[in-house]
Formats: structure tokens, C-alpha cells, sequence
DNA sequence: TCAGGTACCCACCTTCGGGTAAGTAGGTCT
DNA sequence: AGACCTACTTACCCGAAGGTGGGTACCTGA
């Protein structure tokens, strides 16, 4: 798991924050975050269409345990479990940006195909 | 070989972004080549403890696909390499500074350690 | 009565990123 | 003559990342 080879020690801060935005959709459940403050687990599983269940909680509870997200649990049933970002996770996702759109950038020049996604979560390429 | 699954479709910038920059050692080699313009393969090799020839080769064939690293070969004996960042190189960099300084902060807060290079390319921790 | 929703956990399996170590070609140093 | 330099290439191997498909406990609506 990736949890056991982090916090490893670190080139430079880049490496460091790679670290923890590394693993496949983890940049896209900060942003689904931010975009939307507060989601619950299903909503999240929705909002990123292609991801496992497996992997949703996997990178969660290690963007959790870095900090970076909020988990708060309502012991209701049916359960209830919202997700948001702390501080840190709200300040990591703006350092993010400006690489966002270098990416959107080179999306056009290369004119990469890209994967659009409306409200309802349905994929619409 | 990641060659073969990139260029794919994109979520977004940020998943455009990653896909180019994911590869253990290419931010550093980024930061190195942004460092000194234009380096030798070799000088490279040295300037990246632990990096192995293979996916040095293998990193800097993606980048030079990418757009990212120029490739300059010079038809001598012994053989010499030029290799040094692009435009769009150089504006990776640069939209990478925030994050690195997002990484360098939570190195700080985490208390991780960090493994510093002096010049001459030995490793001192 | 039984499918369906919630938020998970678990075991298994495949894929692929990365490491190791060797080989290559032409030349110079000793 | 043989070691060593350059910048690679090739083959092989391992471990981790990620996917698949099940199961859980509890309740609701048809």
C-alpha cells in the first residue's frame, strides 16, 4: 500500500508534494471537494466515474491520514459519512492550479482528447 | 513502458499535467536541467543519486516525446549529449513552483526528512 | 418478500513502474 | 594489451498500484 512508503525522505518539496497527490484520482477528489465544499462517499464514487470502491476509500483514508481531508462520520443508518478539505488540502488545491492550467494548456496543443462529465455524472466524452 | 498509456483522455489540466510529470525522477530532472540549462547525461546521472541509467534514459525519452527536454547530439568520440528544457519545459517549471513550495512547507510541518546533494554530487543527508 | 441503498472490508489477480546487471561501439589513457 | 570513458540498449525480475468481485449490517420502499 502507499501508506507504508511515504513520509519517506524527500529531494525537494516537489517530491514531497508529489507524494501525497501521487495514486490515480487523488487530484480529482480534491477537486471534486473543493468544487462542491462537502461530498458524501456515494456522491464522490458518482462524481468520478471509472473509480473502484476499492480505491475511492484507499485514497481517502491516506489523503485523510496526510491531512488533507476531513472525514465526519453520522452514526445514522442508513450511514452517513461527508468528506471536505481541511487547510491544508484547500491550500494544496491552490498550488495546484497553476499546473492545472499548464495541463489545460498543453491539452490544447496537443489537442488531447478529454473526458467531460456533466451534473448528473453521466461521462459524455 | 508509460509511453504507451499517456496522451490518454484527460479529466482535466491537472490530470494532463500529472500524466507528463509522473516518473519518479522527472521533477528532478526538471529542477536540474532548470538549474544549470544544459546538462551532459552524465552530469545528470551524477546530479541524481540512485537514479539508474535505465529509467534516466527511459524519463528523458518521454520528456524529449513530451516536448519538455531538447536533445542535442554531438557526432563525436567519446560520445556527448546535450540535453536542456524546451519552452513549454521551462513553463512546467515554472507552474510547478507553487507546489514545490506547498511540498517544502509540509516537509516542515511533518518534520520529514529531507536528502540534500552538495555540488559534487555526494549524497549527505 | 426481496431488491436496493448506505459505507464500507476482504481476498485474489493483473499490470506496470522501476531496479539490476549485463552487453555494445568506438576511442583514449597507461 | 587492457582498463576506462562515452551514451546508451537489452533482458530479466520484483513489488506495489490498481482492478474485480465477492461479503457485511442495517434499514427502506415496492
Amino acid at each position: 500500500m502507499a501508506a507504508s512508503a511515504r513520509r519517506g525522505p524527500y529531494f525537494c518539496g516537489i517530491d514531497a508534494a508529489m507524494d501525497v497527490v501521487a495514486g490515480k484520482w487523488k487530484s480529482l477528489i480534491l477537486w471534486e471537494l473543493h468544487n462542491y465544499g462537502t461530498r458524501r462517499f456515494a456522491e464522490l464514487r458518482r462524481g468520478l466515474p471509472g473509480v473502484s470502491e476499492k480505491m475511492l476509500i484507499q485514497h481517502l483514508r491516506e489523503m485523510e491520514e496526510d491531512g488533507l481531508v476531513h472525514r465526519e462520520v453520522y452514526r445514522e443508518v442508513p450511514p452517513k459519512v461527508e468528506y471536505s478539505l481541511t487547510e491544508h488540502g484547500v491550500s494544496l488545491n491552490a498550488a495546484l492550479a497553476s499546473l492545472g492550467k499548464w495541463g489545460t494548456e498543453r491539452i490544447r496543443r496537443i489537442g488531447a482528447e478529454k473526458v467531460s462529465v456533466d451534473v448528473a455524472g453521466a461521462v459524455l466524452r
